[in-house]
Parts: structure tokens; sequence; C-alpha cells
DNA sequence: TGTACATCAGTGAACGCGCGTTCACTGATGTAC
DNA sequence: TGTACATCAGTGAACGCGCGTTCACTGATGTAC
């Protein structure tokens, strides 16, 4: 029934929108302080000056707020990273590999409660749905290119491939499948490795697990360092592997 | 003024510490239900029939839990570690190095909550006490010493010292002291890599993170995999790396 | 060995607080004729 | 262009709940003579 003039319900949309992201603004800015355990809608709404009833026209429930959150860090660390990725030449795969690890570092360091909403200790009682699936695998995805365009480039040595047990190349293969053609079995496990120490590099950091290891004022020189030393080891810079 | 009998206050005393760790234990599965952050002093005392104010005989408040708990998390890790590790004949340090791997990852399967608790986000609002350093460093401390038992045993490649900026060193230096003579940058920066990839790896499998990557069946075999990789990284087997 | 006293574990009520969610409502904005 | 009606954002009170912490208390256990 509404024929909509599509002027005018674009002027509501409009400002739907708009309240919806203060809302999801003040969330952020909440997470930072409370963590996601203790996130609020009283609180949220409290700081919108609204009545906390407001907010379900906005969101069903809490969980539906939190849920936004993650969609919305998955995102804006995607975008980061695809930004850093593409400002390099496509066939500088070392420059593109330390542009990424740079900026998935630098997004986490400037949006701590975001990276340890969807890197961190699980939420308790919430189970992230469906939808959070796709966003949460871009910066995988940009490895991945990455990694593909070294082997077809052959800038990434094939001959250091080393031995698997089936049972591990059985494990590996649905990210096999994820990568897709060309790859093997190898790349997926350099490239699960060099992931995994990327994320845990930049989670030590941020969860304090580096203070009095690493001096504070260095730590950008340290990772970078490492950078250099995981392409090496995912096959990226042969000259320095071996 | 108590001129102890000994004997008497040794039944009061054994008392307090069986209530104390019945709280603990407690606790601990409560924290596995609903993560740290919403870990609660009235659940606690409710689980054990008791008063909520009776707690406060034994901790002083929720904070101490909270620190009690930490402590108890790093300790059972650290035991579970250094069992492995010295269950393994000195001289194999890459056998030591797979048990260590192992353990790790097996303690924080059997206890998720507790390796959460420590290696996860950090708890809001919870600032971790002095008194949880000294445990926190003894996973550390163990790799520290394999590695280098590796180096005076000459098992270590010295030959493959890659080059590092004067800023990166500057940056490892805690780390180098740490480690102790006759430790180097290079061998800093390798072991810092092997622990930064060794607890990515856990947290990455814990935090649901390979959900969808790694065949879950198969993440013993793609871990030990990787475990064997990780080796040949850090130089303790040589005949693996180049 | 027996008694007066001190210590201390545990109780239960109370404090003030914040939470998620529901619901009947008001009033402004948009829609249809 | 003007009017009757529908839609919808936002309100405020209320629901039932759980939380950490304090405090005066009771009664059992240990201590000193």
């Amino acid at each position: 029934m509404p024929t909509t003039t599509g002027r005018a319900q674009g002027v509501r949309e409009r400002a739907r929108a708009e309240m919806r992201t203060e809302i999801l603004d003040a969330a952020r800015r909440q997470l930072a302080e409370t963590g996601a355990a203790a996130l609020s809608l009283r609180a949220v709404a409290r700081e919108l000056g609204m009545a906390s009833s407001a907010v379900y026209r906005y969101f069903e429930n809490r969980d539906a707020l939190l849920t936004a959150l993650i969609i919305e860090a998955y995102d804006s660390l995607g975008d980061a990273a695809q930004a850093a990725d593409t400002a390099q030449p496509r066939t500088d795969v070392l420059g593109r590999w330390r542009q990424i690890c740079g900026a998935v570092r630098g997004w986490a360091l400037e949006n701590p409660a975001l990276y340890a909403l969807v890197y961190g200790s699980p939420v308790p009682g919430y189970a992230a749905p469906e939808a959070t699936i796709g966003p949460g695998t871009r910066v995988s995805r940009l490895l991945t290119d990455l990694l593909r365009d070294s082997v077809t480039r052959r800038s990434l040595a094939s001959t250091d491939a080393l031995p698997l047990t089936p049972q591990a190349a059985e494990g590996l293969a649905p990210l096999v499948e994820f990568m897709g053609p060309p790859m093997t079995t190898d790349h997926a496990l350099r490239g699960l490795m060099a992931w995994t120490w990327l994320f845990g590099a930049v989670s030590f950091e941020l969860f304090g697990q580096l203070n009095g290891v690493i001096s504070p004022e260095r730590r950008t020189d340290v990772f970078d360092a490492q950078v250099l030393r995981a392409a090496g080891q995912l096959g990226l810079a042969p000259e320095q592997d071996a």
C-alpha cells in the first residue's frame, strides 16, 4: 500500500539512519570504557539523552546492538587493510604484506575495544549470528589474494614445500578450498601460520602481554622486524628465506 | 600474644584453606559459564549454599577473587608446561618444544575459561596487581631456557642470524636481558615470534577464529604440523630450516 | 580438668545501584483523497 | 491547497531481577588461667 513518493520517506529514513549511527557511536564509546560484556543499552540511551526504551526502535535488543558493532568492526578493519593493500603496486607483494600488517596493527591500536570485541575472548552468552561471518573473512581474503599473486608471479618459492602428514593436509582442506587454485596445502599452512602470528602479535601487544618484554616506544620497530621475518617464512621474500 | 599450640590453630587454618579452595573451585566453574566480567560473588556463595557476606571472610572483595583465579591459572598452566618439558630428555630440544606447545594447547582446551582470563581481552575495570607478574612469566621462562639449551649445545644454528634495525634491537633489549647470556637479539626476535605464534594459534582455536578454516577433528594434526615448522624457524630443527 | 574469655566463621537483613525489556501513551510527521 | 487519518519516534513508569558491600548479630571453636 505505501505508494511512497520517495522524497518524503527519504527524509524519515535518513533521520532513522542518522539516529542509528548515533546510537552505534555512543555504543562504541561505551565499549571502550566498559568492555563488551558490560555494554548497556540504558547507558547508551543515557549518553544520548533519550529514554532507554527508545533504543528499541532501532535495535531489537542488546544482542542486535552487539552484532551491529561486530559487523562494523570487521568492516572497518577490512577497509583499513584493503586500503593499505591497494595503495601498493600489485606486483610488490612484500610491500603489500608489510602494509597490510601495519594497517591491521594500526587499526587495532586506534580501536582497541572493537579489536577486543572481534579477536578477544568471546562475549559470554552471546553467539555471533551468521551475518558476521562474511565481514569477518575480509582480512583473510586479502592475505589469500596476496599469497596467490605471489605464487602466480613465481615470487613465492615453490621448491621448499615441506612434508606434511596426511592428517594435517586433511585438516587444511577447507583453507585450501578457501584460497582457491592454484594454492596447495603447503601454501595453506604457511598462510595459516602468518595469519596466526599477525593476530597473535597484535593481541599480545593490545592485551598487555608484552609489558616488560618489549620497550613500549620501540614496539613499532620490533613489529616491523617481525613482519619482515614472517614474510621470509611465508615465502614472500625469497632472498631472506634460507 | 597468640602463643599458638600449633596443632589447634592448624585445624582452623586447614578448614580455612579448604573453604578457600572450595570458593575458588566454585568461582572457576562459574567463570566457565559466565565469563570473567560477569563473575559474581553472590552466585559463588549461592553455589556453596552460604551467605554472600561469608565470602568476605576469605576474599577482601571481588577483585581479590579474580586475582586469585589469575594466579591459579598461570600456575596451573606453568605446571602443565613444565611437566611436559621435564618429561623429555634435556638434550632433545625439539621434543621439549613439541611437548611444551602440546601442553599449553592441551591445558587451554581443558580450561578455556582460565585461558581466556589470562590471555584473552583484559577484564574491564580490573587492573592486574603485581602479584600476577611472576606466575605469568613461567611459560616464557621455560621457552627461554629451552632456547638457551639449544644455543649452548650448538644445535641452534648461529650462522643464519638475520639483520635487524638498531631500533628493533633496542626494543628487544628487555627480552634479551630476560633471556640472559649468551642470548642475542636475534634469539630474542626468534623466541618472541615463536611465543607469539604459539599463543596466537591457541587463541584462534579457542576463540572460534578457526571455524570453517580448519576441520575440527584435525586441529591437533594441523597444530602439530605448525609446531614443527615453528621449530624450524626457531632454529631448533636445523635440518628442516632452509 | 574446668571455667571465663577471646576469636572468628558464618548469618541475614539492608543499603543503593543498574540492568533488559514491556507497554500504554503522546505528539509530530507523512499519506491519501 | 486543505483536511482526516495512519504511521512512527520517543516517553516514562513499571516489571522483576541481580549485583557488591556493610553491619550488627549468633554460636561454635580455641585460649589462658
